[in-house]
DNA sequence: CGGTCTCCCTGACTGC
DNA sequence: TGCAGTCAGGGAGACC
């Protein structure tokens, strides 16, 4: 399941390839999801970004090819379109110093999205147009993670991955920065200190996995067909039963908001939430 | 508006 | 061996 880092892999590695280069042909799945690859026709790559989970390539005539890898998808590029049941899009991209080559957007269970938007007009796809900072940046602060949970009741692990307190976390770096800065899962509130850990954690994390290339638990492959390597070094995500790696507890599983959760219930305790802040100064 | 729930998908795995 | 049931989960949208 790409998220930040594994985005921001493939981003890497695809940008030197596709930049400069111009979408000469372009065909998609029957599906809502999928069709508006080929809008992209005709257009240049200017460049490659991400802003959390999404891939922005910023083309010519003002327009961007927005692309979201949901829980299965792949970008990878090819010298030739090789018969794949799950390939969703793909777009001909014209020869540069090279020879002509094919980007091609496999999706096996079709969690993913393609659109083709006017720069910077995310009207159409809310969760970008909404998106929270990205947690590498300065904008990530402990004040902010403070105050947007702080000022609303649901748990802190569905603000995570509800990109809007911040950009690009999925479950697996959401279990894995709550257990490495100590936080339960199931708080609702969140004191000044724990934000500070959070958002350090959160970042070490995200920071860790992007120089091993993300992680493969399942299906995630980089945009050269090959395998993470952050699997290996996951201490809480996957393990539920196994025991804690800080106090040898046995990890427990529960369901939140209909997401699976892996926390260890001696070193993560439950806080309870504050008193109001007025009733504290 | 915030919170909660359902749906979309299909391969892998579990249990009988 | 085979088959039904369950699980994984990011994001959109309906609904209260």
């Amino acid at each position: 399941m790409p998220e930040l880092p594994e985005v921001e892999t493939i981003r890497r590695q695809l940008s030197p390839q596709v930049v400069g280069r111009e979408i000469i042909a372009s065909s998609a799945f029957e599906s809502d999801r999928f069709l508006e690859a080929v809008l992209a026709i005709g257009a240049h790559i200017e460049s490659v970004s991400r802003r959390g989970k999404y891939l922005i390539f910023s083309l010519s005539a003002g327009q961007e090819l927005i692309v979201h890898l949901g829980m299965t998808g792949a970008l990878q590029v090819a010298p030739t379109l090789t018969e794949d049941p799950y390939c969703r899009a793909w777009w001909k991209l014209s020869a540069t110093s090279g020879q002509q080559m094919f980007l091609t957007f496999r999706d096996i269970r079709r969690f993913g999205k393609i659109a083709v938007v006017a720069a910077d007009d995310y009207s159409r796809l809310p969760t970008l147009r909404d998106l929270g900072p990205e947690p590498l940046s300065e904008d990530f602060t402990p004040d902010w993670v403070r105050e947007f949970v702080n000022r609303r009741s649901r748990f802190l692990k569905t603000h995570l991955l509800g990109q809007r307190l911040v950009a690009g976390v999925g479950n697996i770096y959401a279990d894995e920065a709550l257990w490495r800065a100590a936080i339960n899962p199931s708080d609702r509130s969140i004191s000044r200190r724990h934000a500070t850990l959070l958002v350090e954690h959160l970042r070490e994390v995200l920071a860790s996995s992007i120089e091993h290339g993300g992680t493969t638990f399942r299906d995630y492959v980089n945009a050269n067909g090959a395998r993470g390597g952050h699997q290996h070094h996951l201490d809480c995500y996957g393990r539920a039963g196994e025991p804690c790696r800080r106090c040898g507890t046995t990890l427990t599983k529960g369901v939140l908001d209909a997401r699976t959760s892996t926390w260890c219930p001696a070193c993560q305790p439950r806080r309870r939430r504050p008193a109001p802040s007025s009733a504290r100064t």
